[in-house]
RNA sequence: GGGCUCGUAGCUCAGUUGGCUAGAGCGCACCCCUGAUAAGGGUGAGGUCGCGUGUUCGACUCACGCCGGGCCCA
């Protein structure tokens, strides 16, 4: 049996104004992604927005090219995004934002794979076919992460990307390399390096392999020949002989040695000893003394007198090498500690970075006596000539021994660095590099290119966040001299010829040359060509700057050689700017609006992009970096693989889709470290599905709307809900546009959220829910509230456009068909005309006060349903002006059936049970006019009427 | 060890030049609706603002120190 009431409803639902919407309220982007991105491709949008632009002013965004090595992970899905919103909102601002995607290609870690893929093989092959290998492995990850990159619904001209592999690419960073070389700031010196003697080749860091080794330790007395600061409190005169004790793991260094650094600030004192028969004063850190003089043998030890290092380099103490005719000083370091041997250390600045970095400071020679065979050269003393540095250990022990100076020995074992490839232990040994100097006044106007960088980080370029720029600042104060040259061969030459006497051609017409070669044949002409086929094009004879060799008669048969170095990584990508942005657009295009990377490249590609530019240009490359941090884990800790810490970016996007991790992206205050956690992901789909159902709702009331039945708002509409709405809109609008502009992403997306999540889903949509289904549906009312959701759906769409594209492309696709152009042709929305009445601002804050009201009616008066209630309500005329209200309006603010605005001098809120009033049979509501009607149905006034009932 | 930086409700974050009972969203609790329904709505409870010492009439906001993260160096 049937309800007959049930039916009666049931009748009346079919005459209301439901929703209806193809939209659908599971998005499904993991399928559905896909397909959006398929459309833009075969659609050409990259090509089709360039097109809609042309003409417009531009605005130069520069992407920082990631390495082309592995599958792309959090970071990259954090940074890309991030450009993402930047070129699509420039794009929606109304500017030409061509944005090039590029990849980093050379370099170690490529090379090290692959020689590791090719194992032995390796030794047979030649270098291009090495490089060539490279190649292949570099054009691989470009594809794979092009390809994951796209599916993170990324706009940017991946037809045409840039590989710092390209030829061109090449050749114009090679370009910009002449133009250092003209201003004179690229020099050769040497330095220390990773040095395997087995294979007669420098190593970087991840060629090496840390093993045990079994090494003899010394302690070794040094002669003091100067007064120091400790002489005196220990009442010896100026010229009583003190010795320094200083430790080393390595004696074959201490031919080397250049000095002694100290501590500054720790303490060192002058002991008085026994040892082998005879009284020494020996100085040494003063917390290790008493330990180290017992275990070399020494006794009657007496503290004579204390010392700050810093006091001893002040007082310009100097020793006598042990068997080398050399007097050198005593410096500090901040790097001695007091761990372990003496607190005085032996500095060899040919044989360690951190000597080296002594070294230069100090103005001490970078001393190298060692050979790439690992033998002594005609410099060091003639017993050790000729000896490799393994055994030349044995020998200075012996040498040290006899002369009286070798305090104490003994075998240890410890880890130490080993030729990966070989197995054989490494030295550090200093070799012939090429360097960039920061520091020479070369620059314009006589400026070192350190002075001139910091002066533009300082004033000429923007930072966000701003400590960036302090942060850059000091690092360019405190920067060494770029060293640019690497003894790979996957990398771009630094093309340089060499006579038999080792020096160097290398001009700005011979790099040009090379260039012009590698423009055609790529770098890897270097490797194949021989030298005058490099040089065809160079004339020395008309070339100022060439060197006499190459001048001299017979050249270039006299015979000369190829370098091979190439250049560091970081002179590939810091020369983009050169290589892409002034290659493709023009030397007006510099400097570019915006360089976005995470806040390591202070140190990285933004000063390697910065130096030269500033070099050759006079300006920075870019008017503004944007910086952002880094992930780490729900803890707070870093994330890495080897933690086990780490989401996959393959994972996510399966699991939430592109545009759910992107609304993730948007919500993120980037500049600092990022916490990242699955649960947050599950929050941002959650976020994304009430925004998608606010949109769906919006779409779903507009199927019998179209802007021919637009309603045309007026000043009297100004206190409607429809106004209201328009109202929050607008400043929508302008806090979201304003958030795009100044990279507020976090800020604009809880704009976004806010406004659909209470704007419109609680309280404009819940509001105006009752005329949309129930008036006539070509009411006023109802018109016009379509009017204010079709601006509305329009405009958020656009506004969300560059956070959630496939999302806006299907919304709007939804709202103006499918043949409508893409929302990412279009500019965003601009505010409405629509005039709001002030009141509103006092209207809210008092519909909560109404909200409270009614919540407590509700408990105390047990009425569940807010439409079995009305409203009195009393405002204070002054504060508040309800009389231009529509009361309707007012009632379906709050979700009741009745709202009345009485007359009174103190606020008041009462709530009425109307329960025992009739309600309309259709919309449910008791508004006081529900009668009996010509059908039998029990209808309020406005639903007869929508029924063309009497 | 140094430079820069971060530490506010269970979670993610706002808190402008120091000044009214420290805000938002999510989550949670309780409740409503069943004509946005694997939806929608209402109300509410949650905070020693990392710790300590100063400056000040007054500090989440300033200074110094400490603890715990991060990036880059050493």
């Amino acid at each position: 049996m049937t309800d007959p009431t049930d039916e009666k409803k049931r009748s009346y639902k079919q005459t209301l104004n439901l929703p209806k919407t193809a939209f659908a309220m599971k998005a499904n982007l993991v399928q559905n992604e896909p397909a959006s991105l398929k459309r833009w491709q075969d659609g050409g949008l990259y090509r089709a927005i360039r097109a809609a632009r042309k003409g417009s002013s531009k605005y130069v965004f520069h992407d920082g090219p990631p390495y082309a090595n592995g599958s792309i992970h959090l970071g990259h899905l954090l940074n890309k995004c991030l450009k993402d919103f930047v070129v699509r909102s420039r794009t929606m601002m109304g500017f030409d934002c061509p944005y090039i995607p590029g990849w980093d290609c050379h370099g170690l870690p490529i090379e090290h794979k692959v020689m590791q893929e090719l194992g032995e093989k390796a030794k047979t092959m030649e270098a291009y076919q090495v490089r060539r290998k490279c190649q292949a492995y570099a054009e691989k990850f470009v594809k794979l992460q092009g390809g994951q990159m796209q599916r993170l619904l990324t706009l940017a001209d991946y037809d045409h990307p840039y590989l710092t592999m390209d030829p061109a690419y090449e050749a114009a960073s090679l370009e910009v390399f002449a133009q250092l070389v003209e201003k004179g700031l690229v020099y050769r010196a040497l330095k220390p390096v990773h040095w395997s003697i087995a294979n007669q080749t420098a190593l970087a860091e991840a060629e090496l392999e840390y093993e045990d080794r079994k090494d003899t330790s010394i302690y070794v007395l040094f002669d003091v020949t100067t007064p120091t600061p400790l002489h005196e409190p220990a009442k010896l005169g100026p010229n009583a002989p003190v010795q320094l004790m200083i430790w080393t793991t390595t004696p074959w260094t201490l031919p080397a040695n250049l000095a002694v650094a100290a501590a500054p600030r720790a303490l060192y004192g002058l002991f008085k000893c026994e040892w082998q028969g005879r009284t020494h004063h020996v100085i040494l850190a003063d917390d290790l003394a008493d330990k180290v003089l017992a275990t070399g043998g020494a006794t009657d030890v007496q503290r004579l007198a204390t010392c700050k290092g810093e006091e001893l380099h002040k007082a310009g103490v100097r020793y006598r090498h042990p068997f080398i005719d050399r007097v050198s000083p005593v410096v500090t370091a901040d790097y001695v500690t007091l761990e372990d041997g003496t607190g005085l250390v032996h500095t060899a600045p040919g044989h360690g970075v951190e000597d080296y970095q002594t070294g230069l400071r100090e103005k001490l020679d970078i001393y190298c006596p060692v050979l790439a065979d690992g033998t002594f050269d005609h410099t060091a003393p003639d017993w050790l000539q000729g000896i490799v540095v393994w055994d030349a250990n044995a020998k200075v022990l012996e040498k040290l021994t006899a002369s009286n100076h070798l305090f104490h020995a003994h075998r240890f074992t410890h880890s130490y660095p080993h030729d990966w490839r070989s197995k054989t232990p490494t030295i550090f040994r200093a070799t012939e590099q090429w360097f960039v100097s920061v520091d020479m006044e070369k620059c314009d106007g006589g400026r070192s290119l350190r002075s001139l960088s910091m002066e533009h980080v300082k004033n000429g370029v923007k930072f966000i966040p701003d400590w960036g720029r302090n942060r850059m600042h000091g690092m360019l104060e405190s920067r060494p001299d770029w060293c640019i040259s690497r003894q790979r061969s996957w990398g771009l030459p630094i093309p340089a010829f060499y006579n038999k006497d080792g020096e160097a051609l290398l001009t700005a017409a011979s790099v040009r040359a090379v260039a012009k070669v590698v423009a055609q044949h790529g770098s890897d002409a270097w490797f194949k060509l021989t030298p005058e086929e490099l040089l065809k094009d160079y004339d020395p004879q008309i070339d100022p700057d060439a060197p006499a060799w190459a001048k001299a008669e017979g050249w270039p048969s006299l015979g000369f050689t190829k370098g091979a170095d190439i250049f560091d990584v970081w002179f590939d990508s810091g020369t983009s700017w050169a290589s892409v942005i002034r290659q493709r657009f023009g030397a007006d295009a510099l400097p570019t609006d915006l360089y976005l990377e995470g806040s390591d490249q202070h140190r990285g590609w933004f000063q390697a992009s910065l130096l030269p530019a500033v070099a050759t240009t006079g300006k920075p490359p870019y008017k503004a970096i944007l910086t952002h941090g880094f992930m780490v884990d729900r803890d707070g800790r870093k994330m890495s693989k080897s933690l086990g810490n780490a989401l996959e970016v393959e994972t996510l996007l399966k699991d939430y889709g592109a545009d759910v991790c992107r609304w993730w992206v948007s919500s993120l205050p980037f500049e600092n470290d990022i916490k990242v956690d699955i649960e947050f992901f599950k929050t941002a789909g959650e976020e994304y599905r009430k925004v998608r159902n606010t949109v769906r709702f919006l779409l779903s009331n507009l199927y019998d709307y179209t802007p021919a039945n637009a309603h045309a708002f007026t000043d009297a509409d100004s206190t409607s809900l429809d106004a209201w709405a328009l109202g929050e809109l607008n400043k929508l609008i302008a806090t979201v546009v304003d958030g795009y502009e100044n990279h507020h992403y976090r800020r604009l997306h809880e704009a976004l959220f806010n406004f659909c999540n209470d704007t419109l889903s609680a309280v404009y949509l819940a509001a105006t829910k009752d005329r949309l289904y129930c008036d006539a549906p070509g009411s006023v009312r109802r018109r016009r509230t379509q009017t204010a959701m079709f601006t509305i759906t329009d405009a958020l769409v656009r506004l969300l456009a560059p956070i959630l594209p496939h999302t806006a492309d299907e919304a709007r696709r939804a709202l103006h068909g499918e043949n409508a152009t893409s929302v990412h042709l279009e500019t965003f929305p601009t505010a409405t005309g629509a005039k709001v009445s002030p009141a509103w601002g006092s209207v809210m804050p008092l519909r909560e006060e109404w909200m409270r009201a009614i919540e407590q009616a509700r408990i105390e008066q047990s009425i569940d349903n807010p439409l079995d209630m009305g409203l009195s309500v009393t405002v204070v005329k002054d504060q508040v002006d309800l009389s231009s209200f529509d009361p309707t309006d007012l009632a379906d603010l709050c979700m009741v059936s009745r709202f009345v605005v009485t007359p009174g001098t103190t606020p008041a809120c009462t709530v009425h049970d109307l329960r025992s009033e009739p309600r309309c049979e259709r919309s449910w509501k008791r508004d006081g006019s529900v009668r009996e009607r010509a059908d039998g149905g029990m209808l309020s006034d406005r639903d007869a009427a929508a029924l063309g009932l009497a």
